[in-house]
DNA sequence: CAGCTTGTTGATAATGATTACTAAAAACAG
DNA sequence: CTGTTTTTAGTAATCATTATCAACAAGCTG
């Protein structure tokens, strides 16, 4: 099973690799973005960071995060209105509803063949892929809403 | 077959539908959109489109970019240091570089399948999908490129 | 332990992309 | 033309992210 207290170990062992540190922002970070399947930005991390470490500094998530997603802890995503990280870093898809924002993990696809039809389509060496789905969650169907929800906090 | 005056034309008529104009400024910017594959960010399109209009505004580019792309003549990307454009808006997925950073078109792959699974597994409604490869391109494996490289303008 | 080196932090300034604002120009309708 | 609406150029403002830096902590080394 996997613990917080297993992360941190595995963590602390990986960095020590690179002379570098588990410090308690730094274990910290990494428990928050492993304890939710929000797809967090940088700001909505800080924000629970804070309510255990009061006195820490906006930089130092970010510096952290993206020490985390160097080292392989996190993952990051590219979204419209800036990065979102995941703390799954299991392979996945993701569905993103168009409707009210949310980010659902997808069960990723048996896809060995998709990369080697490009590599041989190309040329190219194919290390990674990912798909992105765009629609309508359940609950926004549900709703009839259709439209982005204005005024909403990104998480 | 697709010339430049049929694709202002369609423009025109569509821009019109919505109480929009089809300027000067806004067909130039469309132009250089479609003329290139490069995927450009909107400092590159505004670079190109000085050339042509020299007092043209940076805000014009923008404010541009995003109605072109709210009436679908272009297509918009999230990339990690920022927004890039496509004037290619028939399906297709995308190679990047993660050694120059190039951008390629990769043909579609035949996909009914795949939505369809994504819906039923989840009960969304899923209206689009997009698939991201990275890896290396040829150019970059030819040269032994292997990380990112520093100080390259973006295109 | 004291001293040295290096990694890390919090605070804040700086940067870069994008957006908002505004007065003037352009496009159109009657 | 004349009035109305849209668009523009120019610029200020905003927002996410990164850089800088002095103070601090952790890990050696002797």
């Amino acid at each position: 099973m996997i613990t917080k207290n297993s992360v941190a170990l595995a963590a602390d062992a990986t960095l020590r690799a690179r002379g570098l540190r588990l410090t308690r922002q730094r274990r910290i970070i990494l428990e928050v973005v492993r304890a939710t399947d929000a797809h967090p930005t940088a700001a909505f991390v800080y924000r629970r960071v804070r309510r255990r470490l009061p006195r820490v500094s906006l930089a130092t998530v970010y510096r952290n995060l993206r020490t985390l997603a160097a080292e392989g802890f996190v993952a990051e995503r590219a979204d419209p209105s800036g990065a979102r990280f995941d703390g799954n870093t299991a392979p996945h898809d993701h569905f993103t509803c168009v409707a009210c924002g949310r980010i659902y993990d997808v069960p990723p696809r048996a896809d060995r063949a998709v990369r080697a039809r490009v590599a041989t389509r190309t040329g190219f060496e194919v290390l990674n892929h990912r798909t992105e789905f765009y629609g309508r969650c359940v609950a926004c169907r549900r709703h009839g809403r259709r439209s982005p929800v204005k005024g909403q906090r990104r998480s």
